[in-house]
DNA sequence: ATCTATAGATGAGTTTAAATCATCTATACT
DNA sequence: AGTATAGATGATTTAAACTCATCTATAGAT
């Protein structure tokens, strides 16, 4: 093109404005840079854009054509810009209240630290609208899921408030948090597995059945009790040592995490996001 | 804004042509400096824009979007940009047939030799739709015109093909060509007024009545014969030779050659069309 | 009316952004 | 396997964009 953009940008924001010097404050330049652009502009296209009357401007016909047609043009363009580098600039994730309550809140500060040019987002609940740029961690069955977006494979374990004594599992009768979705089409816990993996077949263990996990990690904190869950959600609050675990084996279910097409995500901070989470995760 | 428009269009052009090599030719440049332009703006804006498969690419998700948004927006300007380049390279004049074929055409070429990057069009004809930048030069009532529009006052005089001898206007049974608009609306020519001021009321003088001026002088060109009319037409005839005037004097008439709203031609190849025509009539 | 302050024009000089060149890597097609 | 092509990368050069100093014209105030 024989017009540079600036050249036409300079010209956009005086034609709205209606001054150079607004202009100028506008694009952060000297007065003087626009009208050189304008003049430019001017002697290239051989037609006057702005009638001179002396100290004031106005918009000729021609002038104000062009306006309309650069400022539609530019604000498209701008708009456009805006949405995509808010896309670069902050990650949207929704997921489970589990998950958020238990993993990606307490942990957003230390991704924030880590990423100091990214701001973290976490919601949760059926409102969560296909917004744009907005990351999905589903919890569901690995066969609904793609292998390659699953970021974890969910075993389970049985975890016990800190400082609370073992239980002896052929001796006591225990009571055992667990959790019984109400999404009936999610696979239940593997308990059974788990009882079968560490001998513990004809235990006396009573469950009180809860239907999102974070509650039973929270009941068994908070009553010194006995909770079967996931080992993800679990992690943080042994590293912290505020949960413990036994013996016990832990059993692979057929749960997992995964956000559906992983791969679909190009933002940088969206990149960033999913390979800290995978760290998490698989560590 | 942070992300500098040039690096837009660079982005615009890889995305659409699907290749920096492309983008490159198409505005001129390295494909290095396609590359340099687009990893400049995915960082800027934190997103990749484009997948790269070694030595091929594809948009990304994100880029898609922005390449859009881009590609409509500067298609939107140029588009603009194109109209407003031809309204300053050329110069669309409409007016009448005698105008045309006595004036402007015939000076067509001296215009454009003294505008070498202005190129000059003339049409005639009622078809002339209201398309952007046409200068029309109307032929009316000064009364219905305004006064700064108008280029020419008509005077009105007889003239005889060159070489032709003076009429004795006293004694001879002479024979005049003149024009009797088709349109009832325009003022007759000043024959009357004409007569009275070169004292030749009584004279024998039979007219014939064409419906364009131009038709007249061309008779008379033709058949060495005289013709009523106005000044404005015959000035380049005279010049060349190819008329002559007698003894007689011109008078005015209420007839004008005039430009609607003369002042809102804003681009320069129609300011200068414009003085040049004036100096043309107004010598 | 005259004075002052302000917006813009103009030309020369400076700065920075944008383009190129040279070099390197990966891949598609013989 | 070998060659040619597209793109990436970093250093260097070039040209466009911006500013500064100066000047003109006008709007608003005294």
């Amino acid at each position: 093109m024989q017009v540079s953009l600036q050249a036409l940008k300079a010209f956009e924001s005086a034609a709205r404005r209606g001054s150079f010097k607004l202009a100028a404050e506008e694009l952060s330049l000297t007065p003087t840079a626009i009208s050189h652009h304008i003049s430019n502009l001017e002697s290239r296209l051989n037609v006057n854009l702005f009638h001179r009357h002396g100290r004031r401007i106005s918009l000729t016909g021609t002038g104000n054509r062009l306006a309309e047609a650069t400022s539609d043009g530019f604000r498209k363009i701008e708009s456009a810009l805006e949405e995509v580098m808010k896309a670069g600039s902050a990650v949207r994730v929704a997921t489970t209240s589990s998950l958020a309550a238990m993993v990606l809140i307490p942990s957003q500060h230390e991704f924030e630290q880590a990423n100091p040019d990214i701001s973290m987002e976490v919601s949760t609940g059926e409102s969560v609208g296909s917004q744009s740029y907005l990351i999905p961690i589903r919890f569901g069955d690995v066969s609904v899921a793609e292998d390659s977006d699953i970021i974890s494979y969910e075993s389970f374990n049985v975890f016990g408030a800190y400082g609370v004594t073992p239980p002896s599992w052929s001796n006591d009768s225990i009571t055992l948090f667990t959790t019984e979705w109400k999404n009936k089409s999610l696979p239940d816990l593997p308990f059974a597995a788990w009882l079968e993996k560490n001998g513990l077949d004809g235990s006396n263990i009573k469950l009180k059945k809860l239907d999102q996990e974070f509650f039973g990690i929270q009941q068994a904190m908070a009553q010194n009790g006995l909770v079967f869950c996931s080992t993800t959600l679990t992690k943080r609050l042994l590293e912290s040592n505020l949960l413990q675990q036994f013996q016990t084996q832990p059993v692979k279910s057929d749960l997992c995490y995964y956000v559906p097409n992983k791969d679909s995500y190009e933002s940088r901070s969206a990149a960033k996001f999913l390979n800290w989470i995978e760290d998490i995760f698989n560590p």
